[in-house]
DNA sequence: ACAAAAGTGTTTTGGGTACACCCATGT
DNA sequence: ACATGGGTGTACCCAAAACACTTTTGT
């Protein structure tokens, strides 16, 4: 039997030794934003550290960064056809080696005991994430209470988070985290998480009324107790031939 | 002798397998601007075709990404110390593979086949470019007249020359372009030659003359045939203090 | 009736944009 | 004296920001 014959039946495909996808997942719930981490086991020194990480994982031999991403996605949230996008490349020599346990930890994993990784961040509404395919090791963390993660990850999630807000204000990820309809107070609430900031309802009204791509629906919310909004809805194609190379989201 | 002896012994340091850096080396001569293509004599079926790309190189084991950039820079252009920013990575597992005889030229060159790039962009004065220093087969072609070049490399210049776009409108970025000492008109051309119009004189002036760090400086042209214009120069230290979030460049 | 969020207009301020003439220098 | 680019001010329009009350529903 060639070598090329055992690959073939190998299950695992083979993945490249020096290259690695990390993913940031975002997450909104209850007007909050989160951050997916994943918890780990760490026995060092005769003591096991319980720490948390970014998921990620190795880049197979014919898929795109973005497919190694979206697979990642998958086994996280068994969530298919989510938003992901690259933002940097980490590449310091010593990323693995900041602590001595991490890098215990982490070299029968890998291949090369140098990794370069790839940032990718996601946007995910963590209501339609079923809790019984969030693989257990998972938890929604606050975006503004993150722990210290392992390896280079803090600085990760930083600048993932930085082109999260900048990506916000010159694309219309917003719908990736909004429900298919929405009110305009959600999508408010949602840029508030976002920039941790708020805003003024009639200026922000103003400002989104004039997105044409924002299709107000002859329908409204059900069962609030309250006066009910009226929902919208995000027309992609709309925005794909009205958008212009200024155009800013910005309120 | 064991096998990590004899790679002590090498000159050439071992190179990463699946990862390179392409440079889009920006370049910016009379008012125009340019990108430095390199030309390459590529053998196939009998022939020679002659073909263009961008500069690019393997990842040492020990350097981190940008240090494999600025080593490409210097060798391309003699120059040290010079500006340069990823911008994007390119893992078609298929992107060398696009045109036959280019596959068979950069065969081999490569450890793997597959080999996934990250995009650098940088910036040059030409004038600071001893022509001797420049390598032979190193071109400054314009931007706006890219011929076809090899691989992935017409995407790979695309790419940065709109990164190139967005920072210039939010990052000090012109400054890394322009002489020491400058005007506010050849600051104003250059802005013309990466955005491909023109501005209103007197608003352009409104605009700059609200950036604190632009220093007036008691000096004036000298040698040109008209009324000499006032020297400026950038203050980093100024910017560092006094830049905000929102800031943006645009005129 | 009350609680809770939806929805709506006006004023002020500052920035963007359009536009034309005189000035200082070298030849 | 003339050619060349340097340097300046004003008017108009629109967008940003600050600000408070009425409406509709469920309980």
């Amino acid at each position: 039997m060639t070598v090329s014959k055992i690959k073939e039946l190998v299950i695992i495909p083979e993945t490249l030794p020096t290259i690695s996808v990390d993913c940031v997942i975002f997450g909104y719930e209850e007007n909050k934003l989160k951050v997916l981490v994943r918890r780990e086991f760490v026995p060092f020194n005769d003591e096991v550290f319980l720490e948390w990480k970014l998921p990620g994982n190795h880049v197979r031999r014919n898929e795109e960064l973005c497919e190694t991403a979206a697979r990642i996605l998958k086994e996280q949230t068994g969530l298919e056809n989510i938003f992901v996008k690259q933002f940097l490349v980490f590449s310091d020599p010593n990323r693995l080696k900041r602590r001595e346990r991490d890098y215990e930890w982490v070299k029968p994993r890998i291949q090369d005991e140098r990794v370069i990784t790839v940032g990718f961040y996601s946007l995910v509404n963590v209501i339609d994430v079923d809790n019984s395919t969030l693989v257990e090791d998972a938890n929604w963390a606050n975006a503004y209470e993150i722990k210290d993660l392992m390896f280079d990850h803090n600085e990760i999630f930083d600048e993932a988070f930085k082109k999260l807000r900048y990506d916000l204000l010159h694309e219309p990820l917003a719908f990736e985290l909004l429900p298919e309809k929405f009110t305009l107070t959600q999508m408010q609430k949602l840029y508030e998480a976002i920039f941790n900031t708020t805003y003024d309802k009639r200026n922000y009204r103003r400002k989104v009324n004039k997105m044409s791509y924002l299709i107000p629906l002859d329908e409204i919310q059900t069962g609030v107790s309250h006066k009910p909004a009226r929902l919208y809805s995000y027309d992609r194609e709309i925005y794909e031939k009205t958008r212009t190379e200024r155009f800013d989201f910005r309120v």
